[in-house]
RNA sequence: GCGGGAGUCGCCCAGCCUGGUCAAAGGCGUAGGGCUUAGGACCCUAUCUCUUAGGAGUUCGUGGGUUCAAAUCCCACCUCCCGCACCA
């Protein structure tokens, strides 16, 4: 029969929501609090999307079903900057956006035109977001819902910012940050045209002194300070003579610019042409040796200040330049000079001489120093050098050090001694604000900063850590790194929506600062939502009290004019839910969000409201390959649903592959999926819950399979290890039950249905937290009245474990096996077919080696010789090769079955498969099965074959 | 560079944590058969090499080591992927 997901899926949500079976409120039972990193809503969720809420929903519906009081509750992360960039974008009536949300996110075109206005582009896309949240059938408690922008949440925040910042944790600094000189905004990556991300990097400036001026060079590699032999400037160049902080500069143009917004004050005084500069005398700091200014080309007015400072030995723009004007016309006295340059080597580097640029040059065929060449040539020679280069003699106290390792302490040297200064630079130039200026590096001197460089802060919050369960256990050194290298960061920004800092409302608190224990709130947002709580006279001390537990009631009562009965209910609710039990999230957040989740939690929360738990899942990929909008491999998850039905994409996404791993999602494995739900579908339509009596010996083995499942499966839930779990109850498990079924049917059973209602049961009931709808929809035609989602989760019971029935059925199946195997190479048709058991000493042999082997002892030698020396067996010195067939034999069998085999008695081969092995070995071979053991005296034996028996490992002849 | 992860039988991908059930699951592909008017879908069988008695040999990136025993543990190396911040 068909499966018509839509209908059966909307069938059961109903019920679900009808019942308010995913409401939870405090009560008697043991609570589990499951929460997900909250969606930012400026798009429709895709697949990708949907995995970690569909890992959490597994999550809190296992947990559910084994007993728990289980809190999963959803909210929206409106703070945030990038609807902001789509607002402006769609305003500006930017066709890519325009088609991308008309054609690729389907928005209805009224709805766009409102997009001009950011919240409304959040609350559009809340709603839909929403909606396939139900649509996917996730058991989330949606009273308690809330965004980030309500009122309440808004004093929420500014009380946590409060909190920070009174334990002193909260800092202001100076930060760069790309920046709109049009705007005046901080952009990033959503702000600027073609979604580039504003890169920049530091120069050092070394200044030289020119007469009363100062010329600086921008360089990366202040080391080579030491081996700088004259400076290049464009002759065609224009330079500004500015002040700078009150030092008389000159750079080009471009550069004054951007020292304008590097916190300096510049003022422009005239200008100076590069002409001129040519053959004047500098000063090198520190060094105080007079150098001379020479004219190149390849200097640019936009880079750096225009000015380069020249190191021949190690440079190859510089050592090239230098041989271009050795060839070329210029006066006779500064071509005097210039004959006179020699470059100052002050590296060594293993590979390189004493001049490497020279080398490089002349490696990679350079020309001039127009020669495009001249990049890879600087690329290999800065490569070598630093990483493996160390500093020569002539860089005094520096002499010996890595270059590597210089670098840093030469620069903090040069800043020192007044000889060096920064200049930050965009690298990716030029990078335009969606507005069209270009924009520049800014140096903010007023930012407010979380200072998660603070030591003791750290400490605290990898206590929390180690203390903490983090799935899978791989990713903890990670988070451990992350704590290691955490400076301050900005926690706050100047426009976006968001809450504004309490005590600068210039400022709003940065989205991933107003996010880290949110999840505190979800215990009061259903006292919002129900009209309760209004943010109006909501003060810190509300706060204090119902979280911290510190203050009063009747003072908390007075401010609020709340009664002290809903505020003590408030906190109960709080005291009963947290901490959180477990955080789920996609790993990309592990060096942010997780980890400052933690960090402040440790910083507001005593220990006992630490988070317990965090389980980190992969990304997804579509077909292999990343989902990216330009791929147009974005699968919306409403549609996909739609298309699919929920169930299937939920199992298709489990299923390809384990936590952390990316998930490569196709739509094949969906198709396979549907298949597999349908035909356990119409399994569980036929299955009646009938009596069970007598039960054979393939009813004993495959009741006793289910129970190992049972105990698998649950284990590896609790373990998060959900694509195994799931691989357990759909895949691994069937070829158990097809091998019972075979057995049944050679003996032409009919007396079943009530064995696999039984099985099936607890498959569906194993089933229903990843496939919830469809295992609804099987578990009410199993004829069970009850949900299936609220149903107990199958309990494992050791009693039930049959190890003979296990034993035997295993011997039943190598048997078949071998006999298979015989047939296959000798390509016999059979027309009878022997089997001899091995005789009671052989099985008293055997269980002597399985306890030596069991107690490790696997050398023949030594086993043989114990054999021998006990006189109940030591009658196997006849047969040394039984003994050594039987240790082989014993260690191809897995721990558990040897285990199994030590505890149990001995059981009667030859009775069980007289009674067992006909009817199968019928249907299998279709001749007549005998049984003798070795020892009997009736045996029929033409070919003497029994002798070769051996416990569990029966003699075969066929004829 | 720092940190993390991966390399398995044509392909994708399990197994590794906890060594022996491992010539190694599952899927795809391929070959044969069944079903069908045919195609698709579905079902069965086979799919490292050799083998006329249930066997043997060579395999899990490369090279070493530990062990009675290594895809699995340890060491070194090679290759590939991801993250490195003020952005959700």
């Amino acid at each position: 029969m068909e499966i018509r997901w839509n209908e059966i899926e909307s069938k059961w949500r109903k019920r679900w929501n009808d019942s308010k079976d995913f409401e939870t409120d405090p009560s008697e039972k043991e609570k589990k609090f499951i929460t997900v990193a909250y969606p930012y809503p400026n798009s429709p969720q895709h697949i990708g999307h949907g995995r970690t809420y569909t890992l959490a929903d597994v999550h809190a519906r296992f947990y559910r079903m084994k007993g728990f009081n289980v809190l999963f509750p959803m909210a929206f992360h409106y703070t945030g900057t990038p609807i902001l960039g789509m607002a402006k974008r769609v305003e500006a009536n930017d066709k890519e956006i325009i088609e991308n949300l008309k054609n690729l996110y389907g928005v209805p075109e009224e709805s766009i035109k409102t997009f001009v206005e950011p919240v409304k582009i959040a609350d559009y896309f809340h709603k839909e977001i929403k909606t396939g949240m139900i649509e996917m059938g996730y058991s989330i408690d949606w009273r308690r819902e809330f965004t980030t922008i309500d009122p309440v949440y808004s004093k929420f925040i500014e009380w946590q910012i409060k909190t920070l910042k009174e334990k002193k944790l909260i800092i202001q600094g100076s930060h760069p940050v790309g920046w709109c000189p049009k705007d005046l905004n901080p952009v990033s990556q959503h702000d600027t045209l073609g979604d580039v991300e504003p890169d920049f990097t530091e120069y050092i400036l070394i200044k030289f002194k020119y007469e009363n001026y100062i010329i600086p060079t921008a360089t990366l590699r202040p080391e080579t300070i030491f081996g700088v032999v004259n400076l290049w400037v464009n002759p065609e160049i224009v330079y500004k003579k500015i002040t700078v902080d009150n030092e008389k500069w000159i750079v080009s143009k471009e550069c004054a610019y951007k020292l304008e917004f590097l916190d300096k004050k510049i003022t422009y005084d005239g200008e100076i042409k590069g002409r001129e500069l040519i053959g004047k005398s500098v000063n090198v700091p520190h060094r105080n040796e007079s150098i001379i200014m020479l004219p190149a080309s390849f200097v640019e007015s936009g880079t750096g200040t225009g000015m380069v400072m020249s190191v021949p030995a190690h440079a190859p723009f510089d050592y090239q330049a230098l041989e271009d004007i050795k060839k070329s016309k210029i006066e006779p006295e500064l071509a005097s000079k210039v004959a006179k340059i020699t470059p100052i080597s002050i590296i060594q580097t293993e590979g390189f001489g004493d001049n490497p640029a020279k080398e490089a040059v002349e490696k990679f065929g350079v020309v001039n120093q127009s020669d495009p060449k001249l990049e890879d040539a600087t690329k290999e020679v800065y490569g070598k050098e630093f990483y493996g280069g160390k500093l020569k003699q002539n860089t005094e106290q520096f002499a010996g050090i890595k270059v590597a390792y210089a670098k840093d302490t030469i620069k903090e040297w040069l800043i020192k001694n007044k000889h060096a200064d920064i200049l930050l630079e965009l690298t990716n130039t030029p990078v335009r604000c969606r507005c069209g200026a270009e924009c520049v590096v800014k140096v903010l001197n007023n930012q407010w900063f979380l200072n998660y460089g603070n030591k003791d802060w750290k400490e605290l919050a990898t206590k929390c850590f180690d203390e903490m369960n983090i799935l899978p256990q791989e990713i903890r050194s990670e988070f451990n790194y992350v704590i290691g290298w955490l400076r301050e960061r900005a926690c706050a920004r100047q426009h976006g929506l968001g809450t504004k800092l309490p005590w600068d409302k210039d400022w709003i608190v940065e989205s991933l600062s107003d996010s880290v224990i949110y999840m505190a709130y979800y215990t009061i947002s259903k006292f919002v939502n129900d009209g309760t709580l209004k943010a109006k006279k909501l003060a810190p001390e509300f706060f204090d009290y119902i979280f911290l537990g510190k203050g009063d009631v009747s003072n908390v009562s007075t401010i609020t004019g709340l009664t002290s009965d809903v505020i003590n209910q408030i906190k109960k609710e709080f005291d009963y839910f947290y901490p959180v039990d477990s955080r789920h999230s996609g790993r990309d957040l592990v060096p942010n969000h997780l980890t400052f989740f933690v960090l402040n939690h440790v910083a507001i929360f005593p220990e006992n409201n630490w988070p317990k738990e965090i389980v980190v899942n992969g990304s997804v990929l579509m077909n292999g390959s990343k989902m990216s909008k330009s791929m147009g491999n974005i699968i919306p998850l409403r549609k996909a649903i739609q298309d699919y039905g929920a169930d299937p994409i939920r199992l298709a996404i489990i299923i390809s592959a384990e936590l952390l791993q990316d998930a490569d999602f196709n739509m094949e494995s969906v198709s396979g999926i549907q298949n597999k739900l349908e035909s356990l579908f119409n399994e569980c339509s036929r299955l009646k819950a009938v009596k069970i009596e007598n039960l054979e010996a393939e009813d004993k083995w495959i009741l006793s399979k289910t129970q190992s499942m049972i105990s698998q499966v649950t284990i590896s839930i609790e373990k998060m290890r959900l694509r195994e779990a799931l691989h357990d109850i759909l895949f691994s498990f069937e070829s158990d039950l097809s091998w019972y079924i075979k057995r049944v049917n050679a003996k032409n059973r009919t007396n079943i249905s009530g064995i696999l209602h039984q099985i099936n049961s607890v498959r569906v009931a194993m089933l229903s937290p990843f496939a919830p709808h469809i295992s609804e929809e099987m578990w009410e035609k199993l004829g069970h009245s009850d949900l299936a989602s609220t149903s107990q989760w199958p309990e494992y019971s050791a009693d039930s474990i049959n190890a003979s029935a296990i034993q035997s059925e295993e011997l039943l199946k190598l048997l078949i096996d071998d006999i298979s195997n015989i047939l296959k190479v000798t390509k016999i048709t059979p027309k009878k077919i022997t089997i001899y058991t091995a005789d009671s000493f052989k099985s008293k042999i055997y269980h002597s080696i399985l306890e030596k082997v069991t107690s490790g002892e696997t050398n023949m030698g030594i086993v043989m010789k114990e054999l021998i020396a006990n006189p109940e067996t030591a009658d196997v010195k006849k047969i040394p090769d039984f003994v050594q067939k039987t240790i082989k034999d014993i260690l191809s069998e897995p721990t558990e079955i040897r285990q199994m085999k030590l505890e149990s008695n001995e059981f009667d081969e030859k009775k069980f498969l007289e009674n067992e092995l006909t009817d199968i070995g019928k249907k299998e071979f279709g001749v007549d099965i005998d049984v003798f053991s070795e020892s009997d005296d009736n045996i029929y034996d033409p070919k003497a074959k029994a002798r070769h028996a051996r416990p569990f490992k029966p003699a075969i002849f066929i004829e």
